[in-house]
DNA sequence: ATTTTGTATACTATTTTAGTATAGTATAAG
DNA sequence: CTTATACTATACTAAAATAGTATACAAAAT
């Protein structure tokens, strides 16, 4: 099926919610606003905080922001920060992963180049285009062809 | 994680290596050359024949061999034939999929769009790019270039 | 007719993922 | 300095998806 968790989505929910909010939203309020249960919002909640894209402040008052512009936020970072590296196949993964018939096979090398184009493609996608409905188109394109696979590889 | 499942990965490898070969290879000698179970090639490859990328022989020295030039297949192609669709999310799917949310969600109209520019780029990787070792940059470069999505969106 | 080779379905086990429960810690306000 | 609010952390359970296996069947060449 080549798709994100759940999560992963729900969490490219939560901050699309974030995204136009001045002020700190508690895990209740953004619990009631994606519809989404509390205990899961939790654990979304810890895993963006932990990955740097969102702050909390504790106590009363309390709550959830951005850690950054949504302009400089984009969905990759939303969706490795709740399911792990962008890793198409298992010989992809940063450890080396643990393929049985990596022996035999001579794909590794190039899994890892279109990894990369999956990956940057997505680098590419900001919150803040995802939140405008519909998207930029073309922002999207110009931002495109200056991806960083087309420079660097 | 992002990734395309085991079998998926499997598809890839087995369609590459019947890429140089002219004969009919029957399910043992890919199964050997694979290092992958019997069963497991079974599947596989009627997963792959079902989907027009493979063309099967029945009877004494029958097999199985590309029903097509490896320049005309692509990698999408054998990801959806194993894993169905490239649905990034629930919602992208075409039957509308059964997401709880969909209510207070305003992401599908871009989901839809972000889901098709991966696919394309999928569409644009041959099995022919992805067997030769390593992949010719430069061609894949100027294919992604010329991409589908670049023209219409 | 018999052997080779693909076809089809159903089942089981494993792993991953989602979801839940519960106890703990920091901080503002009175 | 106590209390209420709100985030933190860990462990557990249930459900779903995935991988892998077994077994019976069908077609075609010799």
């Amino acid at each position: 099926m080549l798709r994100i968790s759940r999560m992963a989505d729900y969490g490219l929910l939560v901050m699309s919610h974030m995204c136009g909010q001045r002020e700190l939203m508690t895990l209740d309020s953004l619990s009631e606003l994606t519809a989404l249960p509390l205990p899961t919002m939790r654990k979304l909640m810890r895993a963006l905080t932990q990955n740097g894209l969102a702050d909390s402040v504790r106590g009363p008052h309390g709550g959830y922001q951005l850690s950054r512009q949504p302009q400089q936020i984009s969905i990759a970072e939303i969706i490795e920060a709740i399911d792990g590296p962008i890793a198409l196949t298992e010989c992809v993964k940063s450890d080396g992963g643990d393929c049985e018939i990596e022996g035999v096979c001579e794909l590794k090398a190039n899994w890892n180049i279109v990894n990369r184009l999956i990956s940057d493609t997505l680098q590419t996608v900001t919150l803040d285009m995802m939140s405008q409905v519909p998207i930029n188109v073309k922002r999207l394109k110009s931002e495109l062809k200056a991806m960083t696979f087309q420079k660097q590889c």
